[in-house]
DNA sequence: AATGAATGAGATTTCATTCAT
DNA sequence: GATGAATGAAATCTCATTCAT
C-alpha cells in the first residue's frame, strides 16, 4: 500500500495529463488507485487542492535544473554549455511527460487560483534563470545589447515551444540529443557578442 | 440589436479570455448580451460550438500575418525585416487580447475536441510560416544549418513566449515597439550566416 | 396553396405518425409545409389541438365503416359478411396508415387529455357496432350465449390486432384480402349458432 | 430503507402508468421515493433505462404464462383449457395493473427505441404462444384451416383488447372469472373442429 | 394573413463533497 | 483510517408559444 498519498498524486498525473482538469473525475482518480471516494478526502481537501499539489510537485522537480554550478563548471564554451543545459531540461520534460503536459497545457487554463499558483511559479523559475543570466554576464559571454526580461522571455519561449510541439502535441518518439543541439546553436548565435 | 450572432461573439471572447471556457457559463454570456437563453441556441449549436466559432475567428484575423508580400517588398535587412512583422504580429494579438488569451490559453486545454481543432490550426499556420522561411532562404539571409521544422518553432515560441508572458500574464501595459525590437534582435542573431 | 388547415393537417398526420407526438416538434411541421412558426398557430391554437384534429379526422373517415347497410343488404351468410366488412375495414385502415397509427399507438398514451378524447371516440364506435350486433341478432346468427360487450370487445380486438402487427408494425406489404378472409372463419365461428 | 433500486421501479411504475413517459418526470419519481435527484442516477443511467428496466420488468413477470405443461396436464376440454389459462392471465394482468398500463399503452407509442424493446418482446411472446398452439395441434383440438400466424394474432388481440377495455380504460372493478369465461367460449368455438 | 426572432420555464443530468457506519 | 451511498446545487439545452412588424 506503500504512500496513499503518492499513490493519489501518481493517478492524478496520469488521468489530468490524459484528459485535462475538468474531464477528470474524482470517481475515476479513485478507481484507479482503488480506493473510495471518502479515502481521497482524507490526503487531500479537495480535487483543486490535488491540483495544486502537482503543479508543486513540478516546481519540486524541476527545482534542480538551473542549479547551474556543475554546468558551469564543466563549460568549455557558450554552445556546449546550452547543449548540456537543454539535454538535462529536455530529459526532464520526457522523463515527466504527464506531468509536464499539466503544466504547460493545463496549468494556466484551468482557472484564476491556478493562474496566480503558475504565475508564482513562473517567476521562481525566472528569478532561477537569472543565475544563468549572471553566470553568463559573468563569463563574459552575453552581448551587451541583451536584457534580461527579454533573454528569459526567448530563452523559455523556445525551450517550451520545442517540449510543447516536439514531445507534447508530437506522436514521433522526441529526441533529445537532436532537440539541444539544434536549440543550443540558435541560443549562441542569439546571444553570443 | 445590430447582428446578434457578433454580439454574442463578442460577448463570448470577453468571457471565456476572463473565466477559461469551464468557469464560463451559457447564463453569463446571455445576461451579458441581454438576451434570453434560449435565444443564444438560434444562433450557436452549444457553448462547444460557439468556442469553436471563436478559434476560426482567430484564425480568420490572424490570417493576413503571413501575408508577408508587402513586408518582403519593403525590406531592406534581416533585423528590419523582423522588427516589421513582430511589429504586426505583436500588435494583432495586442489589438485581440482576449481572443489571444482564449488562443494560447484555453483552446489547447479545454478538450481533445479542441485540441485536434487547435493542431490543425497550428499546421496551417506553420505551412504560412514556410513562406517567411521560403523568403529567407532566397535572399540568402539564412544560415544553411538551420532546419525549417526547428526555426518554425523557435520563431513561434519566441513570439508566442513574449505573448504570453508580457501581453497576457503582465499586468503592465505591452510595449509592442519594444518587444519587435528586441526580439528581432536576437532572430536576427540566430539565423543570419 | 390550396387550403392551409388541410395541408397541416396532412404534415401533422405524417409526422406524428412517423415520430410519435413528443418528438414531433412544430418546427418541423411547419417547415414540412413551407410555413412560418407564427402561422401555424392562426390555424390551431396549440400542437395539442392539431392532434386532437387528427383524432377527429380518423373518426370522420372511420364513421362510415358502420353504416352497415348494403353489406346487409347484400350478405348471404356470416362467413361472407364479415369477409366483406373486414375487407371494408382493413382497406380504410390501409389506405390510411398513418393516421391509423396515430390513432392505435398514440393516441391513448399521449396524455390523459387525448386518452379522454380516445374513450369518448371508442364509445362512439362501440355504439355503432350495436348495430351489426343488431343485424346478426335479427337474422338470427349469434350463438344465444354471446353477450353484447364481449362481442364487441373480441370483434375489434381480433380486428385491431390484425392491424397493429400485420399492417403497422409488419414490414410486409399488407394483404387486406388474406386478412379478412382468415378474421372472417374465426368471427364466423365464434360466434356462429 | 430496503431495496433502493426496487423502490425506484416500483415508484416508476406507478407514475409511468398514471401520467405517460413524457409527462413523468425524475422530479416526481424522486420525490415520491424520498431520495434527492443524483440518488436516482446511482442506480440507473436516465429515465431511459429505467422505462426499459420496466418494460424487461414485465416480461419477467409474464415469462410463466405460456408455460402451460401443467395447464396442459389437467385439461379436460378446450374450453376449460382455455378459461384456466385466460384466469391466469387475467389475474397477473390484474395484480400487475400499472405495468400493464405502461406495456400496452406506452411502450410502443414513447419512441423508436423502446418499439424496436416491444418488438423483440411481442416476438419472443408469440414464439412462447407457438407452444399453445403445438399442444392444441397434438390434441387435435385445432380445426386444420387454422394457421398459426393469424392464430396467434387473434389471441392476443382478443386477450389485449379485453385487458386493455375491460382492465385499464374501465373505471369498474375487472372481474377475471367473467372476463375468462367469456372469452374462452369465443376462442373455443373460433377454433375447434 | 404571414412572419420568425425571441422567449423562459423547466427538463435531464453531473459530480465534488459529506458523513454515518 | 476507510467506506460508498447519498446529496443537491447548478449546468446545458429544448421547444411550444408569442407578438411586433
Amino acid at each position: 500500500m506503500a504512500d496513499r498519498r503518492e499513490e493519489i498524486i501518481q493517478a492524478g498525473i496520469e488521468i489530468f495529463a490524459a484528459k485535462g482538469y475538468y474531464n477528470t473525475h474524482i470517481a475515476e482518480i479513485v478507481e484507479s488507485v482503488g480506493i473510495a471516494k471518502g479515502t481521497f478526502y482524507l490526503y487531500f481537501n479537495s480535487k483543486n487542492d490535488l491540483f495544486i499539489s502537482l503543479i508543486r510537485r513540478f516546481e519540486d522537480i524541476f527545482l534542480e535544473l538551473f542549479e547551474i554550478d556543475i554546468l558551469v563548471a564543466e563549460t568549455e564554451d557558450l554552445k556546449s554549455f546550452f547543449s548540456k543545459l537543454l539535454k538535462k531540461i529536455f530529459s526532464l520534460y520526457k522523463e515527466h511527460k504527464n506531468l509536464s503536459i499539466i503544466i504547460l497545457r493545463e496549468a494556466v487554463a484551468v482557472n484564476e487560483k491556478f493562474r496566480e499558483e503558475f504565475k508564482e511559479m513562473d517567476a521562481r523559475r525566472f528569478k532561477r534563470i537569472n543565475n544563468l543570466y549572471q553566470f553568463l554576464l559573468d563569463n563574459d559571454y552575453l552581448n551587451q545589447e541583451i536584457d534580461y526580461d527579454y533573454f528569459v522571455c526567448v530563452f523559455v519561449g523556445i525551450m517550451e515551444s520545442i517540449v510543447m510541439r516536439r514531445l507534447l502535441l508530437s506522436e514521433q518518439e522526441f529526441n533529445v540529443e537532436e532537440a539541444a543541439d539544434k536549440a543550443s546553436l540558435y541560443l549562441e548565435n542569439a546571444i553570443k557578442k
